[in-house]
RNA sequence: GGGCCUCUAGCUCAAUGGUAGAGCAGUUGACUCUUAAUCAAUUGGUUCAGGGUUCGAUCCCCUGGGGGCCCA
């Protein structure tokens, strides 16, 4: 109760100090007022620490011998939900990193001077200190009862409705923390990301991978057909690069001798953004030397088995309402194959540009026409074959136009020893036997310029350090690259790339 | 880049071109076992921005902005 007139609001707000940086809603004013009551009595809003003695998990854990037992407790969290005041009883709900409780505050126990504050100057979001023995109510609800309380920090912003919660997905993502703290899926996600990251650590490191860092700036990109974002260092005033991707780097390390290196970084591509892409995406390389693509496939094949059965505890996931099951072996879909058998194209006879365009116009195939062979031959695997492979499957056999950096087969001129892991439609990741050959890779190089040069600024640029490095000598080596963003939807089930990135790229928002 | 949808109170949403509303939250009062507590009263608006049409625009038109979905 504010005063006894009853209609002091007006005079309260014209009375509180606004910050002067932002304008405050009714809301914010009436919390603030209350903030600068509480100090007025003494009560700091925002003091240094807690003395809590438990998380709310552990003390839900043996509740009813703790009832027997009267311990005392003290725990620490944000009250959340509805405050329900009954005269001189009070619930709520308190809730930390670990659980949630009901609060019981009785008047009587709790005594008036903090009763009286709960129900005046303490609003839900406020985040507590209660200290109390537990008890049970008569609907069998574990609950602290509360007999000292302490405000620990108070919470300025008013929460969304109590029932509907925040839904707007532009508020979402642009303030993830209130959707953090309301929405408790995030929160899962974020943790089963996490455990995601920690089993593909532990499954490399098993296996003898050691772990590295290489650069984010870079005076040249490569290793990935896309577009870089491009900065400037000042003292050096030199035009450096965001890493596309780390392959280039990490093959100079095998060069080097180190057999068995991944990393696990951000690649940033200057690219839209959808469902699928983030501009700042997570992606795991590793390369193995003395090992090819067969080899990798099969790494592959266990990576995800073990990884969805240690964080899911099966191997078999719901996505969008589809059972998808990692255990191996993963069926395996070659390109060429895959494109005749659907469209009754043979890829192979048609091999150059014009000849195929020939052919898709022969048979009235509906297809955007692209610049290049390999662009078309992409094409035409992207929108007639790519959206059937639900299950997981290796696309396998990709020409060479697209994979200046993979081994070419020994039976083939135009195919590679390179596949792609698809699941759910969606491409999670990208494999081959690495090209060693320094000549064959020079001239892999040149042909990317003279794609480079005809328009698609995608193409891969010369890299002559690289080159200079095979011609120290590379084994024979599997790489592999993971998405890992993409990896995260699938086994948690996200429709949204933007639903696994916490702090997804938006635009900036529009001046108020 | 194109198409469609969307933007109204803190949040979730209404509103034939004719006084901008509801629920929740908040505020005031009652209430010592509530669970979306209940009962009574009540505050709260740059309808994304800027133009235009109109006697009158949340609504119709144009331009721009944010977000979502689909396509590329």
């Amino acid at each position: 109760m504010y005063t006894e007139d009853g209609n002091s609001l007006a005079r309260l707000k014209a009375a509180v100090p606004l910050p002067y940086f932002m304008e405050l809603n009714e809301l914010q004013r009436q919390r603030l007022a209350k903030l600068e009551r509480l100090r007025a009595q003494g009560v700091e809003p925002f003091p240094p620490r807690s003395t809590r003695t438990h998380t709310v998990a552990s003390v839900l854990d043996g509740f009813d011998q703790r009832i027997e037992r009267g311990d005392t407790v003290t725990v620490a969290g944000r009250l959340v939900g509805a405050r329900r005041v009954m005269g001189k009883l009070a619930f709520a709900h308190l809730e930390d990193e670990s659980a949630k409780i009901q609060l019981w505050l009785s008047k009587n126990d709790l005594g008036a001077e903090w009763f009286d504050r709960f129900r005046d100057d303490l609003d839900t979001f406020d985040i507590v200190q209660a200290t109390g023995t537990l008890r049970l109510t008569k609907t069998g609800e574990p609950s602290l009862f509360v007999t000292e309380l302490v405000l620990l920090a108070k919470s300025l912003n008013p929460p969304p409705e109590k029932w509907h919660g925040l839904q707007d997905s532009e508020a979402r993502h642009r303030e993830r923390y209130l959707d953090l703290i309301v929405n408790p899926g995030v929160r899962d996600t974020l943790r089963a990301r996490a455990k995601i990251t920690a089993e593909l650590r532990r499954f490399l490191d098993a296996r003898g991978f050691v772990e590295v860092e290489t650069p984010t700036l870079q005076p040249l990109y490569g290793g990935a057909t896309a577009r870089p974002f491009v900065t400037h260092h000042n003292q050096l005033d030199q035009d450096l690069y965001l890493r596309i991707a780390s392959e280039l780097y990490l093959k100079r390390l095998i060069v080097g001798g180190m057999g068995r290196v991944y990393e696990i970084s951000k690649n940033f591509r200057n690219e839209g953004v959808d469902r699928t892409h983030n501009p700042e995406f997570t992606m795991m390389e590793c390369y193995q030397a003395y090992a090819d693509y067969n080899d990798v496939m099969q790494m592959v094949e266990e990576m995800l088995r073990t990884i969805a059965q240690n964080v899911l505890g099966s191997t078999t996931v719901s996505f969008q309402g589809t059972a998808i099951d990692f255990a191996p072996a993963w069926q395996r879909v070659s390109i060429p194959e895959a494109i005749l058998e659907t469209i009754g194209v043979d890829i192979l006879v048609f091999d150059t540009l014009e000849a195929l365009q020939a052919e898709i116009r022969a048979r009235s195939i509906e297809i955007d026409l692209k610049p290049s062979w390999g662009k078309q031959v992409d094409e035409l695997f992207s929108e007639y074959v790519q959206p059937r492979l639900i299950q997981p499957t290796f696309v396998i056999d990709h020409p060479v136009a697209l994979s200046p950096l993979a081994k070419r087969r020994p039976d083939s001129m135009v195919l590679t020893e390179r596949f792609e892991p698809f699941v759910a439609g969606m491409e999670i990741g990208n494999a081959f036997t690495e090209l060693n050959d320094p000549l064959d890779q020079e001239q892999r190089f040149l042909d990317q310029g003279r794609d480079y040069a005809a328009g698609d600024d995608e193409a891969q640029q010369m890299d002559a350090d690289f080159i200079n490095a095979l011609m120290y000598g590379m084994p024979p080596t599997g790489g592999l690259g993971i998405g890992i963003d993409r990896l995260v939807m699938l086994l948690t089930g996200s429709r949204s790339i933007r639903d696994v990135i916490l702090f997804p790229l938006l635009r900036l928002e529009a001046p108020q």
